[in-house]
DNA sequence: ATACGTCTTGTTATCGGTAACAGATAGGGT
DNA sequence: ACCCTATCTGTTACCGATAACAAGACGTAT
């Protein structure tokens, strides 16, 4: 930890005692003129960085809370954690990250992680959680909003939209505008809960009509536009009268679009594509492509303020729980 | 904070001292079976999660390293983060992230939070800072990595590629093909450095054949697809002979190509697009856009091992400082 | 029996701050 | 002159862990 100024050796050289120099740096209690112009001058010269691990040993508090997401590569989380930087701003509180690689153990490890630093709230993506993770959050003794997806248990605050609503809505935005041979493009794996959730939705509503998912491509790793591009050439390649596709998310649906103008293929005369988030990305294609969007920016700002209310006691139980509703953008695509 | 259950509830339970109970949940030195298991359970049946705090303090040792980058809503800086992250795992240390918004005095105050943790390690994107930033950096009394940029001088470990010959050699291999009548869109702000010292490497670049950049379009705000196509609309308004654009970014340059399509313009043959970055996006598109690959995965996983290695003392003077050459990708839209 | 090393466990003194309370100093009212 | 209040500053005791050193228990070589 090298050898760096303390707060005694500021106050030595500022001829103060410790406590003064402490009130004077954090500007509480009241300090004379000559004594505050001493001891900030005192911490200047030696360039005092005040140590925060001391502090919040001593105080009992930190001003961070811990915000656990599955990937930080993605479009989709970036925006909730801007959301979230945003939504923490006026409380002085800072969002420290960790990364869960869409894995239950490694998230319980993750949340262990961050409470070993005491924080002042939790923000954690998603319901779904292993069970030691389940348990570190409920004895957490701080606020925790579990974020993005509504469909499950929270622990305790509650953000998000329903996903198997989403998938149940674009279903019928579908049938509703005629498409009758549907296909499926989305993640191979269960680890991502919200798509199998949607996707679930989806082949409900397709049922409420008597139909069902034609044929459908899944992918492991992340969704890209390339990977949406593939998997569309493949799913056409093998079921060629396909009038619609829905994907588990808007970067393979942009793919969708990126191979449906490569080939020639009218949209949606002849194809019509819908994914799932509404990322800005789609602004610029050619095509604004049918979405649902799930406003994540505002997700994660009201999360945050949900946090800061709870920590402050001012937040009734039944304010905890809030389900956004997801708007479907119908774009040019369907 | 809570009242959380500390090491002594643990060691009480055991029936142990706090230090071997600390030993033994640390898993160093010995301990005989029969304490080990009281211990644990004791750990377990509390729901003991360690104070990092306390600990920290104690053991002068803490296991953060600092990012700071100007923001994470960019492909770009995203994937450096996930290049940290795999390179710091090995070493157990854990990333924290910061973030400046482009803004050198937010910089400085980012800088000093994280060393008010006493991190054991920083990186920060970029050679310019405030001068109080740039005093905290070289104070610091840890490993400082400055990252992305090389056109500058280094506080201490750096890591990079030079913006400046990135600029040059695209302008070199855009005459080269023969393109004359050139155009730029960018950033407005000066804010960010290495897009400026790209477009000042590729003015000196046209420059050497007498030439200069036609027309140009700045844009205020981060980069995306939608500003790219914007933008060149605007441009070839303007100048509707332009042979070639050169953007600042990826995503501007898909955006332009995005245009290109929606309009029936040709490429490369009406009008060649060049960007900068490499991002996975372009892969997806109809046609893949010249980019310079800025390697920034592998950027960031090499800046966290020289951090490794400089804590360790392993480093030595003439490795803290890497070049990487920054290659041109012709795709085909030249 | 004595001494010695090994294994295991405990004691003490911090780490660098802050809360809570205590004391000092100065100005104001009577 | 005296007391009181308001300002300012200092003292003490932690916060929850760990490093460093100390020491007990036990087996064994001498």
């Amino acid at each position: 930890m090298g050898n760096r100024p303390t707060l005694k050796d500021v106050a030595k050289i500022a001829r103060v005692s410790e406590m003064t120099a402490s009130r004077v740096l954090r500007g509480i209690g009241e300090a004379s003129e000559h004594t505050k112009e001493r001891v900030l001058n005192a911490a200047k010269t030696v360039g005092y960085v005040p140590n925060r691990i001391a502090g919040a040993l001593s105080s009992r508090s930190v001003n961070l809370v811990g915000v656990v997401v599955p990937s930080i590569s993605s479009f989709v989380f970036s925006e909730v954690l801007t959301g979230i930087s945003e939504g923490l701003k006026p409380s002085g509180l800072q969002p420290i990250f960790g990364i869960t690689d869409y894995d239950l153990n490694t998230e319980a490890t993750v949340i262990r992680e961050m409470l070993s630093w005491r924080p002042s709230g939790l923000i954690v993506a998603g319901l779904e959680h292993s069970e030691a993770g389940r348990k570190l959050l409920q004895n957490a003794g701080i606020p925790v909003a579990e974020i993005m997806d509504t469909d499950g248990d929270p622990v305790d605050i509650n953000v998000g939209i329903s996903h198997r609503e989403a998938g149940y809505k674009m279903a019928k935005t579908i049938l509703e505008r005629g498409y009758r041979r549907i296909g499926y493009i989305g993640t191979k794996a269960k680890q991502d809960f919200r798509a199998e959730k949607r996707l679930a939705g989806f082949t409900e509503g397709l049922a409420e009509a008597g139909l069902s998912v034609v044929a459908s491509e899944r992918f492991s790793g992340g969704s890209s536009v390339l990977t949406g591009r593939e998997l569309t050439a493949r799913l056409l390649e093998r079921e060629p009268d396909l009038d619609c596709i829905y994907y588990s998310s808007d970067m393979t649906s942009a793919g969708g679009l990126m191979h449906c103008i490569a080939k020639g293929i009218k949209v949606p005369e002849e194809l019509a594509l819908a994914g799932f988030s509404g990322l800005d990305l789609l602004e610029g294609l050619p095509q604004k492509a049918a979405t649902t969007n799930a406003s994540r920016y505002e997700m994660g700002k009201l999360a945050a303020e949900l946090v800061i209310a709870a920590k402050n006691g001012t937040l009734e139980k039944e304010d905890r729980i809030v389900r956004i509703k997801a708007k479907i953008d119908i774009g040019d695509t369907l």
